[in-house]
DNA sequence: AACCTTTATGCAACTGGGTTGCATTAACTT
DNA sequence: AAGTTAATGCAACCCAGTTGCATAAAGGTT
């Protein structure tokens, strides 16, 4: 699996999440996609896109699927346990840089975290 | 809104939850109930507890809808920032008592948190 | 018990996100 | 320029969940 050809498609997928650092739902990028753009083209680039490293994917509160783009990721070895984050007032998602500290739990043992956070985001605080 | 009449449908959706201290999906639950009831019915049942704050609903990790008792719930104000816990063995859907310590980040406010958590359960863990 | 009112249920159709198979088109190789 | 292989569009489909409406069942009243 990888990236194999550097279609308009493509680009444009990548613009969309080059133009503001927060997350995106497959719909949100068909939406930024010109009409005519097919939905499974979207779901299928993210898909691809994902398997080679440059978005990692999450799902909100909600069950929404949201792409993002990786940061601080080797290739390989995707863990993602940091937190993603949702402002009740814009609406926007993004990803809390750092990894979040696995909490402990009596006589279990925790291997994967998956943390949604909702509040207000430093744009909506200060307006 | 309330629980209005106690009907055959309403016992066994309780008894379901009530055999098993885990959290169940709409589906899970509907393949417990006798054939012939249908899943509008399921579906609207779990809403009706879930508004009499007899059961809360959370998302899995894969963007499926649990159901699960409420415990130390008074029937107002239910926050359930309390972290569910799935068995990667197992596949068991279980509440973690005690309410998740909400992280501080910097320049944002957080209101509400949802924890997903998976790994080994105790069973799993000592078989 | 018979009646009436209101809620609960079944059914069918629908929505929304996502997937699949297949034929066609566009990228890249040589 | 041709050939190979991947990318795309399309239509059909799957699954979870919802909606409107007609019918059945609860529970209260007499």
């Amino acid at each position: 699996m990888g990236v194999l050809r550097k279609t308009k498609n493509l680009e444009r997928v990548l613009a969309a999440f080059a133009d503001q650092g927060g997350a995106l739902t497959a719909k949100a990028v068909l939406d930024v996609m010109p009409s005519g753009v097919n939905k499974t083209t979207v779901y299928r680039l993210l898909e691809r896109l994902k398997d080679d490293g440059v978005l990692h994917s999450f799902t909100s509160g909600d069950g929404v699927v949201h792409y993002a783009k990786c940061h601080a990721c080797p290739n390989s070895a995707h863990v993602h346990s940091h937190p993603h984050f949702q402002c009740e007032s814009c609406n926007e998602v993004t990803c809390l840089e750092g990894e979040f500290p696995l909490p402990e739990w009596q006589g279990i043992r925790i291997s994967e975290a998956q943390i949604f956070l909702k509040g207000q985001c430093t744009n909506c605080l200060s307006a």
